[in-house]
DNA sequence: CCACTAATCCCGG
DNA sequence: CCGGGATTAGTGG
């Protein structure tokens, strides 16, 4: 594998400014928060709101039963609720339609399910297959959303719209870090590959050195393993970058024999985006 | 918007 | 059961 064919790690990242906070947030919110002081507790007073149709977890992910199941657990996502909660400062918008969602979770859920272990007990929303699919689609097509894109990609998944652009955040993360973790292993292998050229260098070198310092009867001799010759004037250079085919290299040296004898290749772009290049001297007999 | 983080789920050893 | 990866979501910049 050459440095040529690292890929392009860029990553484009619109700007789409999200309003979509609301009031309801302020309830997981609070009983989030708690996480911060250590866990908490059951408080007596809280109101908590169940899950409905589902006490496990996924069970709704693997086998979606109905369609007001799949609502009831996106809107909610879980969540179990204190009522002393304090509201939220931020910007919050779209409230209806959690509003909504929330009491079909409440309606939904029997009275007798809400006990002492569902207080602060967070329930994970997990998405439907459905759900991940068709919001993985949209993220093929569009990395970034719009607020309106959101909001109709939330209608038809019966999501939030700040579940939708949540999800796209952490889907955006996610394939940062894929990108960065494949940057970091072609930067090990470009590590070791200049390693071990940097070795047989030295060693060539030494070689040299030891033809130099003891004269035999043969002239002084390049070792060829390593050589190669220049395409366009013959003559020998070293253009062998360990595991680098010299034939992906451009060549862009001047007219033959009266070129500068200097070439530049460059050959990655690093997770910076900042190309890496290499240079190679051509051999001045 | 992103980075960081917590909470939860889930799966394999 | 436990550790660790994946996922969802909150917080702050």
């Amino acid at each position: 594998m050459g440095f040529h064919d690292i890929p392009n790690t860029g990553i484009q990242l619109g700007l789409d400014l999200s309003l979509g906070q609301h009031d309801h947030h302020k309830q997981r919110d609070q009983s989030h928060k708690k996480r911060k002081d250590g866990p908490s507790k059951c408080n007596k007073a809280c109101p908590s709101l169940t899950l409905g149709p589902s006490d496990h977890g996924d069970e709704a992910n693997k086998q979606p039963n109905s369609k007001t199941e799949i609502s009831s657990r996106s809107a909610v996502s879980s969540l179990v609720s204190n009522s002393s909660s304090i509201k939220r400062e931020r910007d919050n918008f779209l409230g209806e339609e959690f509003e909504e969602e929330v009491e079909k979770v409440t309606s939904n859920s029997k009275g007798g399910d809400v006990e002492d272990e569902a207080c602060y007990t967070r329930k994970k929303l997990r998405l439907t297959k459905e759900q991940s699919a068709v919001l993985e689609e949209n993220f093929i097509e569009h990395s970034t959303l719009n607020l309106k894109q959101k909001q109709e990609l939330a209608m038809k998944l019966n999501l939030r719209t700040r579940q939708v652009e949540v999800w796209f955040q952490n889907r955006r993360a996610r394939t940062k870090l894929k990108q960065t973790e494949t940057d970091c292993e072609l930067l090990k292998k470009y590590y070791e590959t200049l390693t071990e050229e940097n070795n047989r260098l030295q060693k060539e070198l030494q070689e040299l050195k030891s033809m130099q310092t003891s004269p035999g009867p043969f002239p002084m001799q390049i070792p060829t393993s390593t050589l190669i010759t220049c395409p366009s004037c013959e003559r020998i250079c070293n253009g062998n970058i360990n595991g680098y085919s010299p034939m992906t290299m451009l060549h862009t040296g001047s007219k033959a024999h009266h070129h500068l004898h200097t070439n530049k290749y460059s050959f990655i772009r690093s997770t910076s985006g900042k190309s890496i290049k290499k240079r190679l001297e051509w051999y001045d007999p």
